[in-house]
DNA sequence: TTGCTACGTTGACCTAAATCAAGAGTCTGA
DNA sequence: TCAGACTCTTGATTTAGGTCAACGTAGCAA
């Protein structure tokens, strides 16, 4: 890896103390119920604080036991099912605040920083049957697990789409996920984008190519994408 | 629609004695702490029963508002997502014993009977508070939508691979999730599982034409596949 | 500054799968 | 028994996106 492997003592410090305002704001107040001291016990009961990766680390293996779960304090993380062919699929990305590693059986998926990022682990044992108690948390979870479901639901349905349509619907979720402004921050790169999509880097890069020239959206420094006042992908012709 | 609109008495009755059972079954033991009257309570609490769909016949909308979750007690449910243009995506197929329905906001799949199809509602609000006081019934909703995102994942993953790999990975699927023997019935039709799989019914049937060529599988009445005697997705040379 | 490396863009060409088209089974109802 | 409607199969042709190749650019270390 080329990226050197100092941690971001910066980083870790300032995200973590925010870690909870994170699970609150990620639930819009329905989940205010959800006390800190809950995630506190949580936390205190698996021992393990914010640990940050860089760029392409790998968090957790296919194939490992899925002893843990995760939460993205910052950065983005990425969800991958490696082939035997070597070719990856990038199931799914994950923004601050997004718990992850549900599948309770053996590891299915690779899980990496798609850029330096900074994770919390949880021991899944521990904070399901800590559930068992706390049906604030139970519901936390259960609401949690469906969410991201229904985002794994419109992920394959807009994979039997063109690629402009993925390209668009890829933004729109991002965006709406993210900020919500018309600014949205790809910290991962075209590669990722691509293997997320079901495209190669170079249809990925064309269609962003037309797309601003259709003057859908413009480019801005760092990964950046402004997208077109009116933004809504229904506004742009789609197959 | 083609098909008559009547009901299956006989399939209701017979079948809906044995959903406790198919509940029980399809959590391999781990759930045998969920007793009967737990289900009991739910489904008197909700009052509906089983309904019988015919083939085609939408059970819930997308757009209505996603009040219900459903089980199915027989035949296979679908859930698509219908585009503008009324090109469709398969999200999911679902078998006797499957849950399904678990996004809580506003429908954003159309459910449908892919077989004639025997389906129990539940009203979600009651079955979820239900879970609050229940803490094996919420740790059941919590694994099954785990494992249903799973599912979802690989699905997402088959999604970027080739068409032989694709119709390969998802009779895998299919066959350890019904019986687990190397008789797959697929209820469904061809047009359903092309548009599952991101491919036209002509590359499903070409396809499975020369999987049966090569002695991969065999053909047998009624929409149902053999597969060769060691089949394994691992001994077919996928790309 | 220079060189290096990873990342992104653009063009030319090719191929897997879509599309178009024609039949062949299969089921249902009259 | 036959007619009509689905459903599936097979072939010919087209095309969206993949592949291969070359080049541009940004960030970084020396």
């Amino acid at each position: 890896m080329a990226t050197s492997d100092r941690i971001h003592h910066a980083d870790v410090r300032t995200e973590s103390n925010c870690v909870f305002d994170v699970i609150k704001d990620s639930r819009s107040g329905r989940h205010a119920v959800l006390a800190h001291s809950d995630i506190r016990r949580a936390i205190s009961a698996l021992q393990s604080g914010p640990v940050s990766f860089c760029r392409n680390n790998v968090i957790a293996c296919q194939g490992d036991d899925a002893d843990y779960m995760f939460m993205v304090v910052s950065g983005v993380v990425r969800a991958c099912k490696i082939f035997q062919n070597g070719d990856r699929a990038v199931v799914a990305f994950y923004l601050p605040g997004d718990l992850l590693g549900w599948c309770n059986n053996t590891q299915s998926l690779s899980i990496e920083a798609a850029t330096n990022a900074v994770v919390l682990f949880f021991k899944r044992r521990p904070l399901v049957s800590m559930a068992a108690h706390n049906p604030s948390l139970a519901r936390l979870l259960l609401d949690l697990a469906t969410k991201e479901l229904c985002r794994a639901h419109e992920h394959a349905a807009l994979l039997s789409r063109d690629a402009k349509s993925r390209v668009v619907l890829f933004l729109s979720e991002l965006k709406s996920r993210s900020a919500g402004k018309d600014r949205v921050v790809l910290g991962m790169s075209h590669q990722d984008i691509a293997d997320h999509l079901g495209l190669t880097i170079e249809t990925l890069s064309r269609t962003i190519t037309s797309l601003e020239r259709s003057g859908a959206i413009r480019r801005a420094a760092g990964r950046t994408l402004l997208l077109r006042d009116a933004w809504s992908p229904l506004r742009i012709t789609l197959t």
